[in-house]
DNA sequence: CTTGACCCTGACGCAACGTCAACCCTCCAC
DNA sequence: GTGGAGGGTTGACGTTGCGTCAGGGTCAAG
């Protein structure tokens, strides 16, 4: 009675689609006519429709299958888990939400608030741009490897920047990328940092150092990023200090043995 | 510095899908140890956990492409169509879950509330099932074909049915599934649809025939669905009035030529 | 020396069709 | 009768984002 496309039009799909539920069998072969087109009756515009009001709304068409040869009880199940299914994706997608609309307010990609201010204030210091690049990246990494230990990390990094020392640390960092190798800052730039170690271990805050491949990780990205870098960690491991991002105490017996410690003046 | 592993393991993505990234040149190939291993740095985490928050949150691979290497005006911008397209997406599933609410709850699929309540009056009346599976598969047919008809003709319906000679009508159709192709109330029934057809030529409701190929299509598929019907609609054209799903008077002239009129008795 | 846990490339598979290609039918106008 | 328009047919490749072998080589440890 019914040419393919008049049946695809009856039921509101494609001429192509309806070809594709033959192949999988969702939808039987119809008689051929004398010239070998397939022939349709009205069951099959039924069964149609079925097929595309679930496909429409997302049910693979594996299930669609299953659902459509199943009991009314089964069917029924069936459609219950789908709609649990379209709740999770409709959930997941919101969440999506979020996360992108973060993306395009703070600072570009995959940071939680806590970290985007804290760069913020750093900018607010007059920080160059190349050093909260750094920071930045090093804080992604944080973000998507240990997503509940950043906030307690940032809120310290907060209480350092009340300490008048690191406020001046973070100047002299921001100009480092426009210093020749050898200018005598860095050393001031060690000091620095030595007291304020000197002053966390006396508090008991001896970040014991995570020391982890992770953090190694993070301390090969600061290193590579200038040579000015590798010659202040090179200082403070000969002062007895190892490591950036989780800096420890080495005993005093090592020291020497883990730098070349050639580079380095005092 | 990394495996291609533990690059995988930082950014939270499979190993298959960085060499996927490396092949559709999203993510740059890095340098080869040795031995031919990729061999990643800080830089690559940074940018796959960029993708890979991206990919997450279903943009497209390509749009990620674009967005990753574009400046943060455009950046901006694709993450506010982004963001777009998933509200969009959101109310499609949201619409597909009240769809398939109703499935779950109404008469199988693809039927608006009316019909489904309407199917419902005629099992109160005691229709068989079988009879009411014709008319539900007529009204998927026409709920898909012509939605914004359902209604109306529906409440159609409802006025008929308040005519204790549609009742009784029903009840005979009802029954028809079990008698012998020469059961004599056939006749009851073709008395009762001309009947109501006089009444509704005289109150001017002259439904005069759509006249369409779906209204063939609905025709079809009540005559093949068993002979009593074929004798039925054969009784009816002797006596002048054409057609099933939309009735219509034949002018007098042309009786005959349209069916065999060898079977019905009277 | 073997074993297990990595790495490599290449290639097919999936879901649900879209989109040619190359050819056949039918009807209609010229 | 011939050509063109507008159907139909099968076959096969393209898409998206990887999963999953297959058939290798590499590396550290027991």
């Amino acid at each position: 009675m019914l040419t393919i496309s008049r049946l695809a039009a009856y039921a509101g799909v494609t001429v192509r689609a309806v070809r594709h539920y033959h192949q999988i069998g969702l939808l039987p072969e119809p008689e051929r006519d004398h010239s070998g087109y397939r022939s349709y009756d009205a069951a099959a515009v039924v069964r149609l429709i079925r097929i595309h009001t679930l496909a429409e709304a997302g049910v693979p068409l594996a299930r669609v299958q299953e659902l459509l040869d199943a009991g009314p009880e089964a069917f029924a199940g069936g459609v219950a888990e789908i709609d649990r299914e379209l709740r999770a994706e409709i959930r997941r997608l919101q969440d999506n939400r979020r996360r992108i609309a973060r993306l395009a307010a703070g600072e570009q990609l995959a940071l939680p608030q806590s970290v985007v201010d804290y760069l913020d204030r750093l900018r607010g210091l007059g920080v160059d741009e190349r050093y909260i690049a750094l920071e930045r990246d090093a804080w992604i990494m944080v973000a998507a490897q240990a997503p509940d230990l950043v906030d307690h990390v940032i809120a310290q990094k907060h209480r350092d920047l009340d300490d008048p020392d690191m406020v001046r640390l973070y100047e002299l960092l921001s100009e480092v990328f426009d210093w020749r190798t050898d200018d005598p800052r860095v050393v001031e730039i060690a000091d620095l940092v030595e007291r304020r170690m000197i002053r966390a271990v006396e508090a008991g805050e001896l970040g014991d150092g995570v020391d982890n491949p992770f953090v190694d990780l993070l301390d090969a990205t600061m290193l590579e990023s200038s040579p000015i870098a590798q010659r202040i960690v090179a200082i403070l491991e000969e002062r007895g200090w190892q490591g950036w991002t989780s800096i420890k105490r080495v005993p005093a017996d090592r020291v020497g043995a883990l730098t070349d410690g050639s580079m380095t003046r005092r």
